[in-house]
RNA sequence: GCGCCGCUAGCUCAACUGGUAGAGCAACUGACUCUUAAUCAGUAGGUUCGGGGUUCAAGUCCCUGGCGGCGUACCA
């Protein structure tokens, strides 16, 4: 939209700036019936005493109609139908549709003339009377009262055609009213998340909340947003993960907790990333990361079993089945069988080479491990279509994961990989203070090396891990990708009711 | 970030090699007492994203800025 529609302030409706704007005329036209219907009924009433929702009609229609009930359905004017003396319109609310029969001999002139003549298709009304069914068999209210609940001065986007996903994510309001697929998914969201709260409920896991604003960062490789607190004068970050402040309620002695909250990183947005997103993080005392892995297939299978169809979701292309017993694959493993290379004994240059050879061009800051992650990447995960457990990663990548009990320069982790994308991250937690100290070092000289998103030292959760942290086995999952699994579509934005957009703006300065 | 494509009525879109900017829906007037993308007749609605340029003439060509979509790179 341009200016011209911040001409007309919401707060004064009565009087429209004298525009030129078409735009203008039709919400002059609607004000102007607004007056008109001001003269008899109340405009902004208090409330409605609804009977049913135009699902329970529905459902009870049989009882309904025989017991000739009375009704009354508040909802959305969707369209209008007139014929003379009668209207067919269909009133909307949150679960559907139910066509409400206007007649003008039923009504009497004064309020057929009000709802042919005064009322706008997108205002709310509620009807008043009995169900039956029309000739051509569709479910209906024979209104014999409504009543005038509010006003849609602006109209409603044309009904038939696809708003495009800009404007559904700009304006989600309209997308909701007009699009009913759109607020099942985003209900099947809501739904999806109480399933994920359930299940971790009924694995005994306490559910915390730990701060969005912390004076230090950490727990994920990633830039943070910078914010300041005044009356304390001083820097604090958005966080980017919750893992640091979740590891020390471990310590404190709480042995499961999770936590369903936003992390915020500061990088670019596309398809598949949102500066703001839904984290779940879990962590388990006395746990390693193989039980993590037990417990992330516990719960994708309970998920895709409610969600999907019997355990098998359709992603795209793709069928997923998640009632088998998920795939598992050792990271070296896979990239050796992809190179046909042993990564394990080549050095440093011969790495190098290698990814070169497959169009990776390493980046200051870029060490071997970042490039052997990099490898994996391009090689690797889009063949991961399957429910995939990728296992044992290098060191260098995880500076809070725990050295592999068997291989060195591996540390104890997993991926989750569906539909070829990462779905969960989890490891066993490195618990022990001095080596988790030697491989913060190890970050701040990637820092220094130019790897802006190396982890900062956290002294304080240092001294947290001094104080005995026990062995702890920790998860993460992006909820936002999951739901995007679960409901079968690859932008995000269609999870996200107000996904991050570029302000609105009236044009360039020249 | 980079590359490609787009931005025209409230909404969805047309407009040939530069030559008077159109349609459907929404709106308005009228007809119609079982319609359902209701139908029929008529009316009105435009700073063609902003700015600059070329030209007798620009929605169209050039420059520049804004916003969006897709692809690509990094990250979940």
């Amino acid at each position: 939209m341009t200016d011209r529609e911040n001409t007309t302030p919401a707060g004064e409706p009565e009087q429209p700036a004298e525009g030129t704007a078409a735009y203008h005329h039709l919400i002059e036209g609607r004000i102007e019936k607004m007056r008109e219907l001001g003269k008899s009924v109340e405009l902004y009433p208090y409330g409605y005493a609804r009977t049913h929702t135009s699902e329970q009609l529905r459902a009870q229609e049989e009882a309904l109609t025989a017991a000739g009930a009375a009704v009354r359905v508040p909802g959305r004017l969707m369209t209008k139908r007139g014929a003379g003396k009668t209207l067919f319109a269909p009133v909307q609310d949150e679960w559907g549709r139910i066509q409400a029969y206007f007649k003008l001999d039923i009504l009497g002139e004064e309020r057929f003339h009000r709802i042919m003549k005064l009322v706008d298709i997108g205002d709310w009304i509620g009807v008043e009377g009995t169900l039956f069914r029309t000739r051509t068999g569709e479910l209906t209210i024979q209104v014999s009262d409504f009543t005038f609940l509010a006003k849609a001065v602006r109209p409603l986007p044309e009904k038939f055609h696809d708003m495009n996903l800009e404007l559904k994510s700009r304006r989600r309001h309209l997308d909701l009213a007009m699009n009913l697929e759109s607020r099942e998914r985003f209900k099947k969201r809501s739904a999806i998340i109480s399933e994920v709260r359930a299940f971790f409920d009924s694995e005994e896991f306490l559910e915390v909340e730990t701060p969005v604003l912390q004076p230090l960062y950490g727990g994920a490789t990633a830039r943070p947003f910078t914010t300041h607190h005044n009356a304390l004068d001083t820097t604090l970050y958005l966080r980017i993960a919750d893992e640091l402040y979740l590891k020390r309620l471990i310590v404190g002695g709480l042995e499961r907790v999770y936590e369903i909250a936003k992390d915020f990183r500061n990088e670019g947005m596309d398809r598949t990333h949102n500066p703001e997103f839904t984290m779940l993080e879990c962590y388990a005392a006395w746990w390693d990361y193989h039980q993590m892995m037990d417990l992330t297939e516990r719960m994708l299978r309970r998920l895709a079993q409610r969600f999907g169809d019997n355990g098998v979701l359709t992603y795209g292309e793709v069928r997923m089945d998640f009632n088998q017993p998920f795939a598992r694959l050792r990271f070296m493993d896979a990239l050796a069988e992809r190179t046909g290379v042993d990564l394990m004994k080549l050095d440093d240059t011969e790495v190098i080479a290698l990814a070169r050879k497959h169009g990776i061009e390493p980046r200051k800051g870029m060490g071997r491990d970042k490039l052997l992650d990099a490898l994996f990447g391009e090689l690797v995960e889009p063949g991961l279509t399957q429910p995939t457990f990728v296992m044992d990663h290098p060191k260098e990548l995880s500076p809070l994961a725990k050295a592999h009990r068997e291989v060195p320069g591996l540390v104890e982790r997993f991926e989750l990989f569906c539909a070829g994308f990462e779905v969960a991250n989890s490891f066993s937690e490195l618990n022990d203070p001095f080596e988790q100290r030697r491989r913060f070092e190890a970050q701040r000289g990637l820092a220094e090396a130019g790897d802006d998103e190396a982890q900062p030292l956290d002294e304080e959760f240092l001294m947290a891990m001094e104080q005995g942290m026990p062995p702890t086995g920790g998860m993460g999952m992006g909820i936002d990708r999951l739901v995007m699994l679960l409901v079968d579509t690859n932008n995000i934005r269609d999870v996200l009711l107000f996904p991050a957009m570029r302000p609105e703006r009236t044009g360039g300065e020249g």
